[in-house]
RNA sequence: GCGGAUGUGGCGAAAUUGGUAGACGCACUAGACUUAGGAUCUAGCGCUUUACGGCAUGGGGGUUCGAGUCCCUUCAUCCGCACCA
């Protein structure tokens, strides 16, 4: 009998699909849109592993789907091309990066093709491409020329902040900017030097240059991620590294904090993502108040609260060991403890400061301040638990409610004074006996009277840092004159990367474009010299696929107005505070500026889980080339070694394929049990030393793609993290088969009738279109292929081949196992791509039932199954049930105390 | 510490509104067929019991005629955030 021949017949629609371009998606605005998107992976060395598709088949099938119910479907691939790795390497191998970078991509492309996406290939974006970063640097230019008003609650032109300027100053605007701008007149601003006005910018642009605290590792020129630093030293290499502050482009993300959070309700994403991202806003609603100095009369040390109300508790305050006045307040006898402890401070990483939460440690500075309700003096200490970074950097102590403030006082056995019991204010005078939120709002009111400070909402987010010293980014579209960054010419672009001979920074800890032989404009101005994050490019790709190759705009307005936003996003979780809040940020901010006509970028997003490897180990038998099965090894001491999951089936070794792996292993002993050998197996994380990694080509290669597109979604719900195992793929290769035969006789002959259909067939094919639906709406795509299961399960036992059953089952089960749905489709006479051919409609009828079998159940056990047609009336039923002897049996003459009928559901008689 | 998730056969899992727990698949067992295949088909397959039954969704308790599902409590595993004032 022939059997299903997939290599050829994959092949030969993946080759259709491109030659007549079934799924480029057309600019045709008459009809419905839906634009399906993945993240967009990074193309690293290794290539794809079978984990890499779970998401990408996910959004295939809802494509495909879209697709055959009449949508215009959007649903492109690219890649995040700009990246470490590929630098890394250039650094070991002097090969430029762009070369790695397009030799991953050709090798991704390769094996995402194998798969049989549904791909509008044509549309293809790589950030690191020249065409694609021109219109990065172009949005940096329009955030270099923006300001936030929080008048209008959005971005607005620079120059419309300078004429404001011109007219009356800077006092009656509402604008986001940097902590520490000073006042001004229009006066003063008309005799402001053209310095003076472009520091005065800097201050209020969207992307502006100013001082930030990093971690500088001197002995390698460049800039670490507090990952990469352990215990003050370089993870790599084991340098030391010191907080540094650097003149550093950030982006003004605060300035659209609320917004970011509000936005989050209209979103349908999953819970626990918007969760994530509003603790990252960290919203918190309370006061900023200024405590005087006891010594200092016109020095104030200003806080943040959101516990006004607790204002009599506070019997201490404590700064963070970075904060501006230590200097200045610490006195003579102190200044030596407290030196010491800042120095100390200063080399323990943010991170490690957060982390060693137990270890309560601080210095007394001297100095006191005034409270400013009762006038006591308190004392002024600093602790490396409270950070520079957040809020004010400084705290008022209330150690009866705080832990942390608890915990200091203890340790320094400062003074604790409870204010609050049983949810109400106490010792407090005027707020005693208040209830908290009472409390809170009285405060605030007296504070704000008595100028003592005013309501504040204070965001955990800071401002996102811009700036790389690294080679393999877009370089920033900036030039310096007089040491005043200015935006290079809109036609200057795109600011291609410089040819260097090295990827490394230069000696004197410039980044790697200083080694550029001219990184100047042409009149002369020196060039900036860092590049890009790698979240710049991702944070408006989706908008660059409705008009890839647009080389005027960076999407046309019709176009982005016709395709709005991504229906379906499709990624991992992990991006839930990087990614996918840069992407929501950049959207408000065109938005702002009438670029989009959306101001979020992804409407519907939902998460897949990663998957794991599964590691395969043979036992080792000390000191000999010798190997015993698993369940056998605690007769010998033996060593654990990983071996190459492709040559293991079901946790048996292949011992051929064993020998050949390794030259070594050529002559290894065996020691069986049952005649195999059995290997132990683990879950951990897919990498190439542990051998656990399989590649989706070989597993097509064997099985084919349907096969694996079907696997892989039957492996367990989508946003669940799995273990990879090869296990049960058999399963789904055989209903691949099964299905094949179904339209084939005997002989293996295709044969298809036009009898009349069969009720139960027709009812199989129906259930199974209803089930598909539903599922596609709720993302459970691992029931869909058991639903397939059954429905050709039933249709093989009632020999059905029926034509017009049959190709409308082709239909449905395209977007799952879109390849041999075409070949079944055209053998059935039908010409054109299975995709075109619409989706079958689900008719009700068909699966009508007129009867239905109850369990029923005498005190809610469940003792035999009756059945009823539907319109039987509950009298009837009641009488039935109570007259049936395997029911009278349990019921043993107690009286009937309640009979529950619920229809199409259950029977249960209460005794 | 805070937050989130998850816990169901030998394994992956299903159960949409509280209504016959374990669909579907893997593995396993027995059988059939055979140009011997990692093929196909049939039957069985949670535990326990000769059987009728009984017991089972991490443990304990509750609500309900009825709980994997709701509530309380507890344990375990995984993930995220972390002195956020």
């Amino acid at each position: 009998m022939a059997e299903y021949q997939f290599r050829a017949t994959e092949k030969k629609w993946q080759a259709f699909w491109e030659k007549n371009q079934t799924f480029s998606a057309s600019d045709d605005y008459q009809k419905p849109k839906y634009y399906t998107l993945d993240m967009f992976p990074y193309p690293s060395g290794a290539g794809l592993h079978v984990g890499h598709p779970l998401g990408y088949i996910a959004s295939d099938i809802v494509a495909r789907f879209k697709k055959q119910q009449g949508f215009n479907v959007l649903h492109p691939m690219g890649f995040d091309s700009f990246g470490l790795p590929a630098e890394q390497y250039a650094i070991q191998t002097g090969q430029h990066p762009a070369i790695t970078t397009s030799e991953n991509i050709t090798r991704y492309i390769e094996q995402l093709k194998n798969i049989g996406f549904a791909y509008d290939w044509k549309r293809e974006v790589r950030t690191s491409d020249p065409s694609f970063y021109k219109w990065t640097q172009w949005i940096f230019m329009q955030l270099f020329n923006s300001w936030y008003d929080y008048h209008d609650n959005k971005a607005r032109p620079i120059s419309v902040l300078t004429e404001h300027f011109e007219k009356t100053g800077n006092q009656l605007i509402k604008a986001a900017c940097d902590e520490d701008t000073a006042d001004f007149t229009a006066n003063d601003w008309l005799h402001f030097s053209e310095e003076e006005k472009q520091k005065t910018l800097l201050k209020y642009r969207i992307a502006y240059l100013s001082e930030a605290v990093v971690n500088w590792c001197p002995a390698m020129g460049t800039v670490l991620s507090n990952d990469e630093v352990k215990d003050g030293y370089s993870e790599r290499g084991g340098h030391p590294v010191e907080r540094k502050k650097m003149m550093q482009w950030s982006m003004r993300i605060t300035a659209y904090a609320n917004r970011l959070l509000e936005g989050l309700n209209k979103l349908d994403w999953p819970e626990p993502v918007k969760e994530m991202q509003r603790n990252w806003i960290g919203k918190s609603v309370g006061a900023e108040l200024d405590f005087q100095l006891a010594e200092h009369k016109d020095k104030r040390i200003k806080v943040f609260t959101t516990r006004v109300d607790t204002i009599y508790g506070v019997t201490f305050m404590v700064l963070a060991p970075e904060h501006e006045l230590v200097k200045e307040i610490t006195t003579g006898e102190q200044k030596e403890a407290v030196e010491e402890y800042v120095k100390i401070a200063k080399n323990r990483s943010e991170r490690e400061r957060m982390t060693e939460v137990k270890r309560v440690s601080g210095v007394f500075t001297g100095a006191f301040a005034i409270h400013p309700f009762s006038g006591e003096k308190i004392q002024v200490w600093i602790g490396d638990y409270v950070l520079a970074g957040y809020g004010t950097g400084a705290v008022m102590a209330v150690p009866s409610d705080d832990e942390r403030d608890l915990a200091f006082a203890e340790h320094f056995d400062l003074p604790v004074t409870q204010v609050v019991e049983d949810g109400k204010i106490i010792n407090s005078d005027f707020l005693s006996g208040l209830p908290i939120k009472e409390a809170i709002a009285k405060a605030i009111e007296y504070v704000e009277e008595k100028g003592i400070g005013k309501a504040k909402v204070n965001f955990r987010m800071r401002d996102a840092i811009f700036s790389r010293q690294r080679y393999w980014g877009e370089p920033v579209p900036v030039y310096y004159k007089d040491g005043i960054p200015y935006l290079l010419e809109e036609d200057q672009l795109p600011l291609e990367l410089p040819e260097v001979d090295k990827y490394l920074p230069t000696e004197d800890g410039e980044p790697p474009l200083a080694r550029a032989k001219t990184w100047k404009t042409d009149e002369g101005y020196e060039l900036e010299k860092s590049t890009m994050p790698g979240w710049a490019g991702s944070s408006w790709y989706m908008f660059r696929y409705m008009d890839p190759h647009n080389n005027g705009e960076f999407v046309a307005p019709e176009k982005q107005e016709y395709w709005k936003n991504v229906d379906l996003y499709i990624g991992g979780s992990e991006h839930a505070t990087g990614h996918l809040l840069y992407s929501r940020f950049w959207t408000m901010f065109l938005y702002d500026l009438g670029y989009l006509n959306v101001d979020e970028p992804f409407q519907k997003m939902i998460n897949q889980g990663m998957i794991q490897g599964r590691s395969n180990f043979i036992y080792r038998v000390e000191g000999k080339n010798t190997y015993v099965s698993k369940n056998l090894k605690d007769q010998y001491t033996t060593q654990a070694i990983h071996v190459d999951v492709n040559i293991v089936y079901n946790d048996e070794l292949d011992i051929e394929k064993f020998r050949r792996w390794r030259s070594e292993n050529a002559d290894a002993e065996f020691i069986l049990e049952d005649g195999k050998y059995i290997c132990g197996a683990e879950v951990e994380k897919m990498s190439k030393s542990k051998h656990n990694v399989v590649n989706p080509d070989d597993v097509i290669e064997q099985y084919g793609a349907d096969t694996l597109r079907l696997y892989e979604m039957f492996l367990g719900p989508l946003e669940q993290f799995k273990p990879w195992n090869t296990n049960g793929i058999d399963g789904t290769s055989k209903f691949l088969k099964k299905l094949w035969r179904l339209f084939h006789n005997d002989k293996g002959e295709f044969s298809l009738t036009d009898e009349k259909a069969d009720k139960k067939a027709l009812k199989a094919l129906h259930l199974a279109i209803q089930k598909v639906e539903y599922d596609i709406e709720h993302f459970s795509f691992n029931t869909s292929v058991s639903t397939f299961m059954i429905c050709v399960n039933t249709l093989t036992e009632l020999k059905c081949n029926n034509k017009a059953i049959l190709t409308d089952l082709a239909r449905v089960i395209a977007p799952y196992a879109p390849h041999i749905c075409e070949e079944l489709w055209e053998l059935s006479g039908n010409s054109g791509s299975v995709s075109e051919a619409g989706w079958p409609k689900f008719n009700p009828e068909f699966i009508k039932e007129n009867e239905f079998t109850y369990p029923v159940s005498v005190n809610g056990k469940h003792r035999d199954n009756m059945t009823f047609s539907l319109d039987t009336p509950k009298e009837e039923i009641e009488k039935a049930v109570l007259e049936n002897p395997k029911i009278q049996k349990w019921i043993e003459e107690k009286p009937v105390k309640k009979f529950i009928f619920v229809p199409n559901k259950i029977v249960n008689v209460v005794v």
